[in-house]
DNA sequence: CGCATTTCCTGGTAGC
DNA sequence: TGCTACCAGGAAATGC
């Protein structure tokens, strides 16, 4: 039942919006802030998602930028210092109790230590030359940014008629547009009325500008909301994001669909438990 | 290259 | 209380 699955098993992975509020509240913390050394944790897996931390030191942070989900912080020395949060992966002031994977101690004024925290290790903390993001491939094919003017629906057209992937599956790769996972994927798709398994490049013209238009407002509005928080989330300061009230989809099968009031049905995609509604999001030719 | 499938990893929960 | 089985998922690795 939806109600039981949402008590125990909902997660919330950081998206766009939530990277972004992370990124915002780290700016002015760690802009043209030294390193002074970057450190693995004690029990930071080995390994390419914790590379290059070594290179960091003695170089100076120029920017905090975000890239879909990943953070980008450009380095003085031509690096770059890369984090992608993974599912549950924080950054904070505050040494965590556990589950700590890099210390990064800073000159000058306090806070000096920024931890990372990732419990469930799918996150990565890296160090890189600038532009080198052979470690990172879908960071090197990441489509354009959502919330910039840019993200036309033509340039979101010509992405989609190029794939013949379910459109869900494509929102996910990262390729036709950055920073969209699965609660904003969900709620997307929803809003355009679109059936997450509908073959990109079937789409009409008219259903992937409303789709490009959702996807634009959705992530609009978590922006503003500082992100959802279901349970993992948490901003730099610890606290949470407001989105949650305003999720239409994601994690409400068994629920009323608010628009049409039909039950909101469930499926899986590429190891995604989906959302949608069987009444509002038909296949395209479907009926 | 494109796309599908598998893997990584822990915490929470149901059920006993 | 403590055990097992299972489920959540973003991106990388692997397989065709």
């Amino acid at each position: 039942m939806a109600a039981a699955r949402r008590a125990g098993y909902d997660v919330a992975m950081p998206e766009l919006p939530e990277v972004e509020t992370v990124k915002r509240e780290l700016e002015p913390w760690l802009t043209k802030r030294k390193i002074i050394r970057a450190e693995r944790g004690p029990d930071a897996p080995a390994g390419p998602k914790y590379a290059g931390l070594e290179r960091a030191a003695g170089q100076t942070i120029e920017a905090v930028t975000r890239l879909g989900k990943f953070i980008v912080m450009p380095l003085s020395g031509g690096d770059e210092l890369i984090v992608h949060l993974g599912m549950t992966g924080t950054l904070g002031a505050e040494l965590p109790r556990d589950h700590l994977r890099v210390a990064v101690e800073l000159a000058g004024r306090a806070p000096r230590t920024l931890y990372f925290r990732d419990p469930r290790r799918f996150g990565r903390f890296l160090v890189a030359p600038d532009g080198d993001r052979s470690a990172l491939p879908t960071l090197a094919k990441i489509g354009p940014e959502p919330l910039e003017a840019s993200f036309t629906p033509a340039v979101f057209a010509a992405a989609t008629s190029r794939s013949g992937m379910g459109i869900k599956a494509l929102l996910l790769s990262q390729r036709a547009v950055a920073g969209v996972g699965n609660i904003y994927a969900d709620e997307a798709l929803w809003r355009a009325k679109i059936h997450p398994e509908a073959p990109a490049n079937q789409l009409s013209k008219a259903r992937i500008a409303a789709l490009q238009q959702a996807i634009v407002e959705v992530l609009r509005a978590s922006v503003e909301a500082r992100g959802t928080t279901l349970r993992d989330y948490r901003r730099v300061d610890g606290e949470r994001g407001e989105f949650a009230a305003a999720i239409q989809a994601y994690g409400r099968d068994g629920e009323p669909c608010v628009r049409c009031g039909k039950t909101l049905a469930r499926l899986v995609v590429g190891q995604r438990g989906t959302t949608y509604c069987p009444s509002c999001q038909r296949l395209p030719k479907g009926g």
